[in-house]
DNA sequence: AATATCTGGACAAAAGTGAGACAAAGTAGC
DNA sequence: GCTACTTTGTCTCACTTTTGTCCAGATATT
């Protein structure tokens, strides 16, 4: 423990029985113990009955140790290090953990037929849930579908495709108003939920997103606020229905690195040029402004002439971000 | 039992039996019996024969000693707690941890003026988080409010209070439209997620919940919802701005056995006496129609005549909410 | 009379401990 | 690209401590 440790004034002293370290830090109880007997990550103090007793520091060191090691980095080369080395560490890390943990973005894995067959099946599952107004069955196939898919595949694979039927069905009649509600409530309590996952350091770059005056439909803002959290961007959420003024007054407060914006419905709002030109014009020139979802088609010639990005796919967004992020790490230093 | 405990508002006059405080804490007489024993958790009074007489002091006790060993802590360490310092370390855990069930207590309670002051406190704190837009904050102190208080009163003593405060301060323009939105959208996730963190065994009496056509506000149908959650009921939420005939085909489909809507903005929409008419006219009879919120004052003749019920406060509405679900038990039996 | 609570003790399940084994994943050298 | 080696998460086993449940006989409540 250094002294600037010291100084930030993290309680050292022991009291914390190794089950709770395990559900602070997520880690489990064998991990703790297995670090603590390989590498000397902790040595927290004993009871007198020779159960391990941690401090707020060693949970803290532990937390930053986690969150290093899926930056890619070594346990030996980490397992000493005082907090304070480890935040600066896993500063730097946020910016390059863009090159290496490439999941599934730069190898657009082919899906099998099995795989396709098991999604479509999931997203009919979904529908009946819904006709049949079981929003636990409902919310119990969106947290299996979670677990089976990566976050962004899900959302690509098996949300989207779903609010699509959705709509179809409910403009088809096959799908009455309330059931469409009740699914469109509870999907926005669950994309609520995903956006703040648990490794949080304060120091990720922000992003904000909304929707633009006069579109209601707030999914695929939510959407885009979980897809960015998975790549470590902060997303700054504002709701549906944000005047540009407001939209680039937030941007400045919270210094954000770039502006996301959905459109869906209705596609022919005459006031989605107006606040597009009005937002693009009072944003820094070093903000990009991200469009998404089904209204970008409607508006293609001002966007491009704005010089708006309107990325194709989750895929292309994702990568424009990261791209992004490089450019002013490269620019910082 | 410190002093600030003394001062903050629970009552510890003794007086229930040892099998009331294990149906409210979800511990079982025996546990408390050998926690006593072991650890002096609780030290309850006596009667005359030597049964003990637990206050409601000992009851909050307990319960938040069940949720902090929960949380990994371990029996020894927290026994002799204050209740206090128990709610310090639990909002700590709350951080991490990420679900934790919610047994549910209601005490009448009679808040002392520190207990206001504190409350102050909170939303200001709020307020400030969501000028800073500072989220995390903003969730942060949402969470400890809701472990520092049983939930009714936490939606009722903060929550209300911090949207109406809300209200002022973007109408008087002392707070950005953004920052209001933003902290919608949070608080719109927050409510979402209550609803079901309840233990759902299938066989609740269920609640259409919801807002009717041209009511956007959804704040207060979602407080409503979490707040029958609490009562065993199991909320059916639709969003907002559903048609009358939606709803009662609702209602009719999973059989519930009342429906509430939620009145706020604008006040005076000329659709909201439509709506209640045709709505009132296709529920059955003996499916009782609740209305709640703000601009329910402004159509209280109606209400009246339509035979609505429009219960003053939370408190009134889980009256009535108890009494309907006693009454039909018996007609059942 | 049936039910509930009390005390004290006994017992068993759960959780923690140390040492070690093992397999999957990653890395290095060729 | 392919072994050989290292790293790392999980598991097992035998043992101790902590914690939840059960019981028996006595007393109290309804």
């Amino acid at each position: 423990m250094t002294i600037s440790d010291q100084i930030s004034s993290i309680d050292t002293s022991p009291r914390h029985p190794i089950r709770l370290v395990a559900n602070r830090t997520g880690l489990t109880v064998d991990l703790i113990r297995a670090w603590e007997r390989r590498y000397q990550v902790v040595d927290p103090a004993r009871s007198d009955t020779q159960r391990r007793l941690y401090s707020d520091y060693d949970i803290e060191r532990l937390r930053l140790i986690r969150l290093a090691k899926q930056g890619g980095h070594r346990l030996v080369n980490i397992a000493r290090m005082p907090l304070d080395a480890l935040r600066d560490a896993l500063s730097e890390d946020i910016h390059f953990s863009s090159h290496h943990d490439n999941g599934e973005v730069q190898r657009p894995e082919r899906p099998s037929l099995l795989q396709i067959d098991a999604r479509a099946q999931t997203i009919d599952a979904m529908l009946f849930a819904i006709q049949a107004m079981d929003q636990h069955r409902f919310d119990q196939l969106l947290q299996q579908g979670m677990v089976r898919e990566s976050l962004p595949s899900f959302l690509e694979e098996i949300l989207a495709p779903l609010l699509q039927e959705l709509g179809n069905a409910t403009r088809s009649g096959s799908m009455r108003i309330a059931h469409e509600h009740m699914a469109t409530a509870h999907l926005r309590t669950f994309l609520g939920a995903l956006r703040y996952r648990e490794s949080f350091t304060g120091i990720e770059p922000k992003v904000v997103i909304t929707t633009p005056t006069g579109q209601f439909h707030e999914l695929g803002a939510l959407m885009a606020a979980a897809l960015v959290s998975v790549d470590g961007w902060l997303p700054v959420y504002l709701g549906p229905n944000t005047p540009a003024d407001e939209i680039a007054a937030s941007a400045v407060q919270c210094s954000a690195r770039a502006v996301c914006l959905s459109l869906t419905y209705p596609a022919d709002d005459p006031r989605i040029p107006t606040e597009l030109t009005r937002l693009k014009s009072q944003l820094a020139q070093n903000i990009p402004l991200f469009v998404g979802g089904s209204a970008v088609a409607a508006h293609s010639a001002l966007i491009s002439r704005l010089g708006i990005k309107s990325p194709a796919s989750f895929r292309e967004f994702r990568e424009e971000l990261r791209k992004l992020r490089d450019d002013q790490l490269e620019t910082n230093s």
